[in-house]
DNA sequence: GCATGTGAAGCGCTTCACAGCA
DNA sequence: TGCTGTGAAGCGCTTCACATGC
């Protein structure tokens, strides 16, 4: 058996970005009654290729059945433990403008077991008011918020304007959340022990961009 | 002088995908009117190291000036360039949900050069609808939307289930659109000479799960 | 002196090609 | 025979370290 998947070492960068995905595709499967599937299956539905699955699932272990293939159930089963996905994650929001106000209702998030528990704004004119059964409240509380929610909170998600997302980001991390994704368009900072992912939306378009006028 | 930038051959993809941030960045040191900058303190608002950004800019041309450090103009005027953003790229988006809702209206769109022109959606109660300016089409009218744009649609927007969205992306192809983002959580295929970028707001949580557990 | 520009080295990921096994 | 699992080769990107030039 693989040394690294007894020691569950790290596994490469790029092998962790593509195994929600091929979980994505393998829940997929599970709904449409499939019970096995091949490399060459799997890699097609998740974009990319059969050598390159083969070689992220070794990462995590020996699954396969030589000639056949591999077990949706256990495929599923044994990435959901490796992305920590067998709890639910506790959630927070900060900003709801109309791209926060849509991530509070996402179903994708809920579906996945991120549950939003709590929602901020600076707005006095939001605080107070329940989106998707969230009650919205000032940044001031959120400190406490996160303290006293038992467990701690998970994730953090910045929906605000660039000019506050770092503000915002050291709030969280004072707090004690471990792990942010920010939607504002600013690089933000945070320590060595929080991780940190940046989704900027316009970055996305300007890379079509270039690609566009390549023709 | 560099022979690539001369020939204007292709950048390396990881290149690419930071450019935009380096423009964000510029755009930020402009608007506070700093006029140059050194490749140190770029690198640092961009999020990534000097070596990084240097290389990068070697890509493009030679920008800098020795013992001094670049003209923040002169980089946002060459990114401008290289990234197609001269000039405004018109956007259609299908999907008139809560996220497609607040795309329409993201002003970080807008800000950048990308005008969402056209919006459909298969919902009879929202045709007919205006938002942010943007009349609400049934899905039968995309083609011809598209067609009869002149100059065409440069980027389609795909804010749907994840159970459309392939088909959406099919009706976009035929009307001779050539580049795509989807944000629904399913892989969609594309032919060789259209440009595609996968969105899905769920992977980035999940990733962020993993490293979570790693502590 | 100081910051850029860049070959060269280093590193991680992808792809290949085939051994291993049902 | 057919598909998995994996060393090894190949490739692209990052980092280094220093020559270059204001």
């Amino acid at each position: 058996m693989n040394k690294k998947s007894l020691k569950k070492g790290k596994l490469p960068q790029a092998t962790i970005a593509r195994l929600p995905v091929y979980l994505r595709s393998l829940v997929m499967l599970a709904n449409k009654g499939e019970q096995i599937v091949s490399s060459d299956i799997l890699a097609q539905l998740a974009g990319t290729n059969a050598a390159q699955l083969r070689k992220d699932l070794s990462y995590l272990g020996e699954f396969g059945t030589r000639g056949v293939g591999y077990e949706v159930d256990q495929l599923i089963n044994e990435m959901s433990k490796w992305l920590g996905l067998l709890r639910d994650r506790k959630v927070i929001i900060v900003g709801l403008g109309r791209l926060g106000g849509a991530l509070v209702g996402y179903q994708g998030f809920s579906q996945r077991g991120f549950k939003i528990v709590g929602a901020f704004d600076r707005d006095p004119a939001k605080i107070g008011m329940v989106t998707d059964g969230v009650l919205v409240r000032s940044m001031e509380e959120l400190e406490d918020f996160v303290k006293n929610t038992p467990g701690g909170i998970d994730i953090g998600i910045i929906a605000t304007q660039a000019s506050s997302a770092q503000s915002v980001a050291n709030k969280m991390i004072n707090a004690g959340i471990k792990a942010i994704i920010n939607f504002a368009p600013i690089t933000i900072d945070v320590p060595a022990d929080v991780v940190l992912r940046q989704v900027d939306l316009s970055v996305e378009l300007q890379i079509l961009s270039y690609y566009l006028q390549k023709e």
